[in-house]
Order: structure tokens, then C-alpha cells, then sequence
DNA sequence: TCTATATATTTGTTTATACTCATATGAATA
DNA sequence: TATTCATATGAGTATAAACAAATATATAGA
């Protein structure tokens, strides 16, 4: 039971709701996270190392990039019953994953 | 987004978890839910006013009593997908609802 | 109307969680 | 190998959530 509360816990953040939504079912750099949802790079990296120690995403280095995606795809599935549930419209996650336009910017502006 | 996650968070607890599943897909009032899971009368109240805030159990009473039940039974369902997401045995929620076979005792003990 | 039972609420305390800032690591390239 | 870009980590702080203890409310029955 504690192990369910903890895996629900985690998914129960506004932050960490909106860098699945935009991970979504493909597959992003941290990077293409963080232009995407408008948060630092530091909210983000500490949210996705909660969601991978939760096993809710799974990480692929390729060079300097590394790329999250969903372990399960279905947890978007599972989601949007959720958001029904809570009163929301329908695949309210599905449909929250058109992409921002904004232009790349670079993440180190120091 | 806030409002799912809000909806979420409210499920990522572990002693409404074994509220909602000693409720399960029955109507149950709040002494029997206080005798099912141990948990005290307070604390069982304290968190079912959560649950009833955030729309996941309605109520009726009846004299004395009043009897909670899941606003949409879909729900253990749902937490049972969710179990399986977190890497726990099928139909977690379904067979946890095996009720304890302890006596009544009155809930004011003072 | 007094008492017992069922349930809710308030207050204070502790624990947990999100967040920011600063810094570190690791890979690529000039 | 020095620098830049991509990402992670650690420490400190603020906020929120869970809990316990005491008390309040509501219903029923004597």
C-alpha cells in the first residue's frame, strides 16, 4: 500500500504533470523539456530525477543529450481517466501535448 | 492542471488509500471503515473530509450514521492500473477489500 | 431533557515536499 | 586543454500536509 500511495504521490505535482505532458508518448531531452513547459533547468532535473526513481520515466544518453521517455505509455491512458475523474474534459493529456513554438534557447545563460 | 493534480495528490496517501478500499465498491459507515483499517476516529475523519472536498466519496445519512461511498467506482479500477504501473500484483485494490473479521466496538471510548 | 453513540472540527506540532541558488559533472568542440 | 553546452547535485528555506489531542455537534432513546 505505501508503495502505491508513494507511486501516486509522485504523480500528484503540478510541475511533474506538466514535464509528463510534455514528454507525452515520445521522446524528449531535457532541454526540449524545459523550453516546452517555460520551467529552470533546476526544477526540471529535480523533478525528473523524483519521476525516474519512481520508475515513471526511463533515461537515454546519446552525447551531451539525454533523452527521457514514459516507462509506460499507458500511464498517459491512465491519466486522462484521472482528469476525467477530477471533473475535467477529456483527454484532457492527450490534447494538452501540442508543443510550444517558442525558438530553442540555450539553457546556460550565465 | 493544478486541479488534477490537486485530485491526484489527494489519492497519494496511504491511510486514504485504505480508506477508499475498505470502502471498495460498498457503502460503508464511518465506524465500520474505523474498525476495518484500525486507523482512529479522528484521523478517519480528518481524511474523509478530504476525500469528500475533493469529490472522490459522497455521503448519505441515515439517523446516527452516515455512509460513504466512492462518487465513481471507476476509481478501483483505475488505482488498480495504477498499482500495476508501480510494479505491484494485479488487482491490488479488488483483493485488498477482504474485510477483518473483528467485533464491533463503539467508537467512543472515553 | 439527560445520556450515550456517531461523527466532525479546531488547534498545535511534526514531518515531508517543493523550490531556489550555487556549484558540480560530463560531453563536445575549438 | 580550455571553453561551452547539457544536465545533475547539494544545501538551505518556505510551505504544506499528516497527525494527535481535545472538544464540539448531531441523533436517538430512556
Amino acid at each position: 500500500m505505501k508503495k502505491l500511495a508513494q507511486f501516486i504521490k509522485i504523480l500528484g505535482d503540478t510541475t511533474r504533470l506538466s514535464i509528463i505532458g510534455s514528454i507525452g508518448k515520445k521522446t524528449r531531452s531535457v532541454t526540449e523539456i524545459i523550453n516546452d513547459t517555460g520551467l529552470s533547468q533546476t526544477l526540471v532535473s529535480f523533478h525528473l530525477r523524483n519521476l525516474r526513481d519512481a520508475g515513471i520515466v526511463t533515461t537515454r544518453r546519446d552525447g551531451p543529450f539525454i533523452y527521457y521517455s514514459l516507462t509506460n505509455l499507458s500511464l498517459i491512458d491512465i491519466l486522462d481517466e484521472l482528469a476525467l475523474l477530477a471533473g475535467l474534459k477529456t483527454n484532457f493529456f492527450e490534447t494538452s501535448q501540442v508543443l510550444s513554438q517558442g525558438k530553442i534557447v540555450s539553457v546556460n545563460r550565465r
